[in-house]
DNA sequence: TCCTTGGCTCTTGTATACAAGAATATTGAC
DNA sequence: GTCAATATTCTTGTATACAAGAGCCAAGGA
């Protein structure tokens, strides 16, 4: 007999915030839409109470504004937000690198190459979703290589709230075949136990400068322009 | 006729989470202290429903653990926790140096500058307070001039986290002078617009390493003592 | 004496009720 | 016709009620 994951009661609490984070995230519900409570109690099948809750955990997170008795509408972030954002992710994936290369045991340097080498293949493969996701777990394995959970949760959550604007980059020409090598440089890093190189290898390769800047905010334009349809009705 | 700051339902909200967050800071609630919903709510004269609202924030600020169905105690960060939150601080402030070294204006640089005066001041007059605030007022001045707003907010969130740690570094021995000498580093690197040299001295300046770290260890100890007292009787 | 099992109590999680502030629509005056 | 003021409705914030899981205590057996 198949055993119930959870008391089912575990789930209510967190399964509506995963939910709404996940709509928000995926724009479902777009940037500067209005989040009703009793739509959402209804649309979900539950009383205000656990909706107020989750609601009350995405504004902590940074996801949504909550005025008061003004209710909670999706956070519309501007560019140089979003930018801003990648700069401290820059910064927070630099200093992971740094600690890792100090710090990394021998499976993670095993564990880190062979993610590399499933880069190499989802790049041949010419499959982007592939990618995507070696690229995603390359990224946390130097995460937890840092050997510093703090860090490590830091990192996982802020790289959740930008996936979608990391996705949208991934798309933008030859992205995927310049990050992989930029990878490459970063594995050389860490695996010498050079922190300074490898701080500054993953720092560039996060950033959005440059030639990147100028892609992005164009994608970022293209995005905001489909976002906006449903709202213009 | 004084008008009253806020329509009083604005309060209810906040007020109960900075309360709580101001008591759990000070360590007038302990770590591994329970907080009973009700109790709670008793003492604030409210009902349970805006006190499980401040608890969710409280918990999202990483302050708090709620376990489902099973309450929320206060989170007992171990030594090596702190540490860890210390060195992600070091590498979140070393980022808005290199940022304020690359953007700051004609009347951020002043500021710095007076600041920095108003600190050797303060170390003259030999009062530890004084320090501690225009050290404050010091780093803010730089999450600020980094000219990044999410920066800014990241840095001031974990600043205040760190904030009974800070203090209590401060007390061990000529650590203000040592301080404020470190503090000149980061001024002249910060002004000369060079970001790396700004970056390496702010990381310095904040992490924990070396004689510090024995000192820090051994400070966090007497802490621990203490806070202990009340839940030994 | 120690472990286990049963029931009891206590606390949390959710639903509902109610009060008060915001937003909106309507009506009146200019 | 437009603006303003007022009344109505709608939504949020808080309190209370109720259900169910978690912990605790006691009693019985090994």
């Amino acid at each position: 007999m198949v055993e119930i994951s959870e008391p089912l009661a575990l789930a209510t609490g967190s399964r509506l915030r995963d939910a709404l984070e996940s709509d928000i995230l995926t724009g479902v519900i777009a940037p500067g839409e209005r989040l009703d409570e009793v739509s959402l109690a209804h649309r979900f099948q539950v009383s205000r109470t656990p909706i107020r809750e989750a609601l009350l955990q995405l504004a902590s997170a940074g996801l949504i504004e909550i005025r008061h008795r003004r209710g909670a509408v999706v956070r519309d972030l501007g560019p140089q937000q979003i930018v801003a954002m990648f700069e401290v992710m820059a910064g927070l994936e630099g200093l992971a690198a740094r600690l890792a290369a100090q710090r990394h045991g021998p499976e993670e340097a095993a564990e880190l190459l062979a993610c590399h080498e499933g880069c190499l293949a989802a790049l041949g493969s010419g499959d982007t979703d592939a990618y995507y996701y070696a690229n995603e777990r390359f990224h946390q394995i130097i995460y937890r290589a840092s050997h510093n959970l703090f860090l490590n949760e830091q990192c996982l959550a802020l790289s959740r709230r930008l996936r979608p604007y990391r996705r949208l980059q991934l798309r933008a020409g030859d992205r995927a075949k310049t990050s992989f090598a930029e990878h490459g440089a970063v594995v050389d890093a860490i695996l010498r136990g050079d922190g300074e190189q490898a701080d500054h290898a993953l720092r560039n390769h996060v950033a959005i400068q440059g030639q990147r800047f100028t892609d992005f905010i164009k994608a970022l334009g293209g995005l905001s322009e489909r976002r906006y349809q449903p709202a213009a009705e």
